[in-house]
Order: C-alpha cells, then structure tokens, then sequence
DNA sequence: GATGAATGAGTATTCATTCAT
DNA sequence: GATGAATGAATACTCATTCAT
C-alpha cells in the first residue's frame, strides 16, 4: 500500500500539471507502442497515469475509445499538414517533395503513434476500423492528387498508376517504425530526404 | 452427439487427408490473419482444424509455437527464393529487378502469412522476436548486396545509402498487405512489376 | 438464476457479516484441511464463500497466496504465545511444560490449519517454503533454549541432543491431526497434558 | 527429438537390467517424494523410467496404483519386521526398545517412500485410503501390544493411555523426513537409539 | 468527479487415460 | 508387450467493465 502511495504521489507530482484526460491519452500511446494494445491492460494504464480506473471510465468509455483517439489525433495532424501543403504554392513536384517529406516526418516526431496505429488497427470493432479507413482515404487521395498534378504537367512519367505510387510510399513510411530508432545516426529530416528522393526518382519522366 | 459426428465429418471431409499438424498450422495462419493473433482462440483453431485441443498440444507446445512456424516458415521459403536469385546470372540491374519482383509475388501468395507476420510478431516472447529479426536481417542483406553490386559498377547512383534503400522497398513489401485485394483487378505478378519500375527507376544512375 | 440467488442467499446468511477477504481464507482453510491443497479448487473456494473468482483475485494474488496465509498466521500466532511463555517466570521444568501443553492446545484449537501445514508445505513455490522454514525454525529455536536452560541447570539429562529432542516432540504435535478427532473421549488440554508428561518424562536427569 | 532419444537411451542404459515393473515404481516413488503425488505427471514418470506411457498402463491400472504399492510395500515390510520382533525373546521393555529403534531405522532406510506416504496419502480415493488405514491400524495395535505388556508387568507406568502413547511415538517417526538429512551428522541408527530413549524414559514406572 | 470492490465471461494450458496399430 | 496420437474435462488466472458510495 506504501508503494501504491508513493508511485501515486510520483505520477501525481510528474504530470498533475496535464488535465488527467490528456495524460490517459498519452501514456495509454505509450504503452499501447510498447507492448501491444492487448498486452496493455486498462490497469496498466491508469496505474501509469497515476488515476483509478473510475477515472479513466469517466473521460473515456472504453479501452477501444483511447486507441480510436491515437488514430483519431494522429490522423487529423497529418491530414491538416498534407492540406496545407497540397493548397500551397510551388510546382507540383516541389510540392510532392514537400509532402513526401513531411509525411516522414511527422511520423517519426509522432513513432508511438504510429507503431500502435500498424500493429493494432485490426483490434478495433468493425465500425471504428470502417471510419479510421475513410480518413484515411481522404489523406491517400490527398496525395494522389499530388502525384497525378505532375503526371498531367508531364514532369512525371504514367508507367504506373497514381494508386499504386502512393500505395506504395505511405506503405514504405508506416512501416518505418520497424527500423527507425530514435537517437540513431539519421534525424527524421534525413530520413525524409532519402525517402523523398527515392519516391522522385522513380517519377521521374 | 450428433452434432460432434457433424462437425467431425465435415472437418473430415474438408482436410482429413491433411495430416493434424499441418492442417493446424494452416488454419491457424488464416485465423491469425483473419482475426489477429489475440483476437484468435485456441479453440477457435482447433474446433477449424476439426480436432482438440489436447491434439494441438501434442503438436506444438503452445499458442506461441504456432504463430513462430508461420514465421519460420514464410522466411525460409523467402530466403531460399533470394538466395538462387542472388547466386544467379545476369546483371546486378537484372538479379534486383528478379528479387523485388520475386518478394512482392511470393508475398502475395502467401498473403496470409505476410499479414500475421507484420501484426502479430511483437506478441511473441522477447527471444522468440530477437530469432525472428536475426533470420529477417539476414534477407535483409542479401538484398542491400544486391544493391550494393549495382552501385559498384556504376548502375545505380549512391545518393541514398543501400541499407536505407532496402529498408525503404522492404517496408512497402511488407504492408502490401494492407491494400492489396486477392481478386481484385491486379495480378501479383503485375504489383511485382510495378513496384520494381518505383524501385528501379529511383535508383538510376 | 433461480439456483444462483438461493446460493447468494444462503451464503449471505452465513457470513455476509464477516468481510469477504477474511470469509475467503477461513473457507480455503477449510477445504484444503478437508481435500488437500490440490484437490481444492479456486472455484470450489468462491463458491464456498458466496462470492466469485474475480473477487478472489482482487484480495489475493494467487491460490499459493491463499495457502502462504494459512501458514504465516498460525506461525505468527504460535509463536507469540510461545515468546511470553519463554520470557514468563517459573522455573525452566514449569515453562517448558506450560510450552509442551500450548503447543497442543493452539494446535488443536486450529486443527484445520495444522492439517494443511504438514500435507501442503510442499505445494508452495520454493521460495516460500523458505520463508516458511525460516518462521519454523525461529519456533523452533526457542522451543529448544527451554531445554537448554533446564539441561543447564541440572533438571534434565544431557543424554540425548536438545536439537533432536526438539525435533521429536514437535514432531509429535505436527501430526496430531492424523488421530485426533474434535468431539472424541480427548479435550486438547488432556492431549497436552499427557504429551507434555511423555516429554518431561523422556527428560528427567 | 535427438534430445529425447537420448534421454530415451540413457535411462535404458542406466536401468535396463531392473524389471520395467519395478523401475516404474522406483522411478515413481523418488518423483512423489521431490514434487509431490500432484506435482508429477505419469508423463514425468515414463520418462525417468525410459518407457512409454503404454508400458506403464500395461503394468499398472492407473497412477493412483503407483501410489497405493509405495504405501503398500512400505506398510507390509514394517509389520512383518515389527512382528518378528514381537514374537522375540527378551522382556517387553527390550522388545519394545528393539521396536523403537526398528520403525525408525527401517523408515529412514527409505525415506522416499515415507515422505511420500504422509504428503500424499489423501490424494488416494476414499476406499483406497481406508484399506490403507487399515493396515496401518494392525501395525498401531502391535506396537500398543507391547507398550501394554510392560505396563501390565510394572515395567512402565500407566498414567497415559498406552494408546496415546503409540500415537505420539508413531506420529514422531512419521514426520521424521521434515528434518533428517541422509549424509548429515547422524546415522539412521543413532537417530533410532535417541528416539527411543526418549520413548523409554517417558515409560518408566 | 472519482473510488475500488466485485462481476462474469474468457484464456491458455495440463493431464490421466484410451485405443488403434 | 508396447507405442504415441488423440481425447475431454478440469484448472488457475485475466480483464474490461459496472456500480454503490
């Protein structure tokens, strides 16, 4: 009971200053990247937050809702940025190098995200899964329309498919979790630029 | 009763001539892709392999064992395809553009095993996940030699390292999974051949 | 449900009043003396105290932990009657008799505890019996500086090792549950009155 | 497999000579005693034997068998030496001494089996149990026989019930596997000559 | 807002035993 | 005599969720 005590007056005294709600949020990504939404247990996540359970029940109805909110937040952070870049000036390939890279990079700052976003998607029910993939398509088409702006212009060739070019990069950068360690030799600018330039030279006309 | 001999002579018929250990590693590679590794019961398995559970412990000594054949499995199969194509003729332009095509088809017609394999293998224990990776960087190698050959004699150019290369292609690979639909209007010949243009193309001297 | 609620009745009406962790360990005590440790299920336990098996796991981590209780508090409680007997006045011959009958009769008065101890010690993990061992022993020990102090000053032989002098009466004690029988012709205080003779008789000088 | 063959073939190279009968129960008494009746699997049993569980179902009914013939051997071979002494020459208080010493040196010549005998006995069925505890009775009235004998003869004083007086002598012997190392600083006799002074002098009229 | 005791349905695994060969 | 594949029932334990306070 004294150990209870004092990891609750240590998590208390570590994040207190961060509304309860948004602190479930973030240690729930983090264990959920660690250990896997099913090897997390909802004790383990308030245990960690430093709350009871009752709390937790009482900013979320269900384990299924925090990992919808991972999917949720992450999603509406990229699709904002990608918009942004989408609307903005510069040719189409300037502007597809820039989303190629950003992309990269929003994911590395965000890697437990996207860890748990890969790996656990499918633990959803069928509903969720249903609208987490509409966002999706949204960022998808997104892209897309980057890609076939520079085929239409001729600065990229049309040997393959728009789809399967985004397919096959946004395939490339989810998966980047399985390699990427933070604190590595390569920052995720760097990354970025490799990655961009291997997505435009393969565009190239 | 009745019920039992049903289902039995319906597991019969389906794949009585399938020896038990086999038919139980494939089902449970089909549920594990269905219904991720958690979301699949023993029972679940057995009662699809038409057996019990005590047979399935006789086979293979827990839920673990199963998911790691799978593994095991699809990389031995993966790893002796590239080895031949490695030690083959030709180019190195040509032997890489053998291997990705050759790891986008055997990937697709091994869909199943691809999808468990990039959900599920951070529920196994920690030594079972440190063999897995060690027999997936030993692919991952022979891959970047082949790169490595292009970029020696000049083929390729050297502006994005070869680990990052191979860690780029093998991603998209490895998520294909997510969008690809058996049945669908691509054959998997026809994405192995898109995604080498993507791989190739960016590569180019 | 019928049958449920009559259950829930019945077993309010027993001893709803007693705190349900407390009900818990009174009732395992009692059906692992009657069925032993492994003939005892975790579902017989609840089902005996009225409540369920999450409930049981909310106030004790495992059965063990069940079993680890029975022994520790019969350990403590032995003990401390033996330490104020130790340090009580009297000459050695008196305290080691009053110690000779008080082991008996605190045994006797919780028979069930003693026949779990010496049929399931061996249940435990290892480092628990250790624990336990240790509890033993300090028992054990005081029990013996009684017949050192009286072979010290004349009363008793030396004849024969206090430490096996030891070992034999409580011995002797430890499996009085294999004969006795609570409501037969013996109260525990006779018990103790002729194991304490056979004892002091055994060590007249 | 290669692992089992050779467990396979050292076993048979160790005991092949030995009956399969008797080396199953040899093998199944020194396992009941480490782990306990509960705490070994007939699978644990054909192993250290180096059969097959098929062989072992060919010689006995079932693995409660094995434990009723570790009781039953232990039993029969203790009665007939403690009759043989009974119907010896010398007074009651030699035979009786002859006895003491008797029951003890034969139970610490087979250690496993007693330990065995008063860890396990309640794992048998009832009816099994009762045919156990029969026997044992007979042993318990010989031993009273001769306690009887000398109180008859004013040998042994008679202020507690010859009864109780067995059952305290029998219960010590029987625990006497919780502390007797075989190798430590006593020999089974010695441990035979000190418990049975402690009996006789307990006597003494 | 928050607690924590309690639920109940679920899980992987074990194991004595049987039986066709 | 002996094998070993297969059974089926039992076991300890987990966990998301609820609800009286």
């Amino acid at each position: 009971m004294a150990v209870r005590q004092k990891e609750s007056a240590g998590a208390a005294r570590a994040g207190a200053a961060r509304p309860v709600k948004e602190r479930l949020l973030r240690v729930a990504t983090r264990l959920f990247a660690r250990n896997g939404f099913e090897g997390t247990s909802v004790q383990d996540i308030v245990d960690a937050a430093g709350v009871t359970k009752g709390a937790m029940y009482h900013y979320y109805g269900s384990k299924d809702d925090l990992l919808y909110e991972v999917y949720h937040q992450l999603l509406t952070m990229q699709t904002t940025r990608l918009n942004e870049i989408v609307k903005g000036s510069g040719t189409p390939e300037e502007r597809l190098r820039a989303a190629a890279i950003d992309v990269v990079v929003s994911s590395l700052d965000n890697l437990d995200d996207m860890i748990v976003f890969f790996r656990s998607l499918h633990m959803l029910p069928e509903d969720r899964q249903t609208a987490i993939r509409a966002e999706r398509r949204v960022y998808h088409d997104q892209f897309k329309a980057l890609v076939e702006e520079g085929m239409a212009d001729g600065t990229f060739h049309t040997e393959v498919p728009a789809d399967i070019v985004v397919h096959f990069y946004l395939s490339a950068v989810n998966q980047i979790g399985a390699w990427f360690r933070p604190g590595g030799p390569l920052t995720p600018a760097q990354v970025g630029e490799e990655y961009s330039k291997l997505l435009l030279g393969g565009l190239q006309a």
